[in-house]
DNA sequence: CTGTAACCGTGACAAAAGTCATCGGCACCC
DNA sequence: GGGTGCCGATGACTTTTGTCACGGTTACAG
């Protein structure tokens, strides 16, 4: 749970990639209007196709975007934390959000109405600049995403994935490289695109070819070379 | 081939979607710096992962923005026609192109530089707002790809394909609604995200069940409700 | 303790996707 | 005409993906 009394709002909104230039006078506007609103784990922030009413900023916590499918399944299209916004674009074009977001723990988020950013925008030009940057490097990671799911395999997705997490969290052990996977074999299978049982299968397949280990929701990595060469292996 | 005189620059640009909004002595501003390209069908623009020098707005033809795998695959991301631009993003966030450009027939472009570009964009901040509309429908098309290719097959992708063109480019005839495919089967697989034959069979099964009928690149569709719901049936 | 729910692993299958090789047609060029 | 190259169709096969059903574990509530 967040501190009950947390940071003031105009410091969360400070360090945030979207108002981080902006003065004083203009944090503390946004501070004034921002709304607290919190989430639980699992909890829906807004849904695919309702009318954008405005931007969240994450203050703590962790929140995924996604798509869902009418039979049941879903994509995860990016995982953002503090510091991160949501929803900037269709503030700007007006259109519905185009996907759908819910916490992945219990989190914290400010809302910043739509009228107040575009009132904000006329006036901090820079503030557009910022948006074009956040939006950028979400086109890039979109584009990632394409092209994973159109030329690779669930294996190698998965093994991209276990690699990503490896050089990022990784703590060297006695026998290898070692973390903790940050969901279930549900949500990861959301996250590179697919379902439960071959995340389930893939993992086996790999411990059983020597180049990891399973321990509940440990993972040790033995051979590191196996798990990259699975990643650059041309397709 | 582009008539050789065509249209004044300063007109071409008037009339995309970047620049529309811009007065006489900036259109002529950019005018006179932007270089026209010619390219003929299938040739390169430029490349996934070369340094971004600057953007190019489309006089007339087509292009294609894709990626393409080290096993040869390719995966178109989008098409753009006469008024549109292309590369505006890595323009402004400095890094490199994300993915490859080619000409679908042969092609008149403009080219304007990063340096060009972003001296019209500090003075004119409504270029900037409609760089982000601009960017902002291609996020949201780059989403519908995603949720296409990860949770749709082939078959559906390729239905729903054809339902477009139906729809924008069908004329009813005696038999049905009639259209040209506007590419050969091997570029028809890598807008759709897969490879040639399979689009070869579907087409073929699909005429074999008496949706439609194929005669080189003319397609009839005798059933255009067999159609829809093959693209509207749940998944 | 016991029922219930969530999660994981797995076998058995079915369907879809992709690969490889081959054949036929068509256009174009000496 | 004969050669060459490009394109589409298709059969045979493999791999991958996805589905369904089931059983086991764990954790938590009553």
């Amino acid at each position: 749970m967040t501190s009950v009394t947390g940071l003031p709002t105009a410091l969360v909104l400070e360090r945030s990639s979207l108002f981080s230039e902006l003065a004083e006078s203009e944090l503390s506007f946004l501070a004034q209007r921002a709304v607290r609103h919190q989430f639980s784990a699992g909890e829906l922030v807004f849904e695919e196709g309702e009318p954008c009413a405005g931007l969240y900023v994450v203050e703590s916590g962790h929140i995924r975007i996604f798509k869902s499918s009418s039979g049941g399944r879903e994509q995860v299209l990016s995982i953002e934390g503090p510091g991160s916004s949501v929803a900037e674009l269709p503030v700007f074009d007006g259109g519905a959000y185009p996907a759908s977001v819910s916490a992945l723990e219990n989190t914290s988020l400010l809302f910043v109405s739509k009228q107040d950013f575009q009132a904000l925008c006329l006036e901090h030009p820079q503030v557009a600049l910022k948006v074009l940057k956040v939006v950028g490097a979400r086109l890039r990671k979109l584009v990632g995403i394409i092209e994973e799911l159109s030329f690779t395999t669930v294996r190698h997705r998965l093994a991209a994935y276990l690699l990503r997490l490896a050089q990022k969290e990784g703590k060297r052990s006695a026998e290898g490289v070692e973390f903790l996977l940050p969901a279930g074999n549900q949500e990861l299978a959301s996250q590179i695109g697919t379902v439960r049982e071959l995340v389930s299968r893939n993992l086996s397949r790999l411990q059983s070819e020597g180049v990891l280990k399973l321990d509940g929701r440990t993972v040790i990595v033995n051979n590191m070379e196996a798990l990259e060469s699975e990643v650059s292996s041309a397709e």
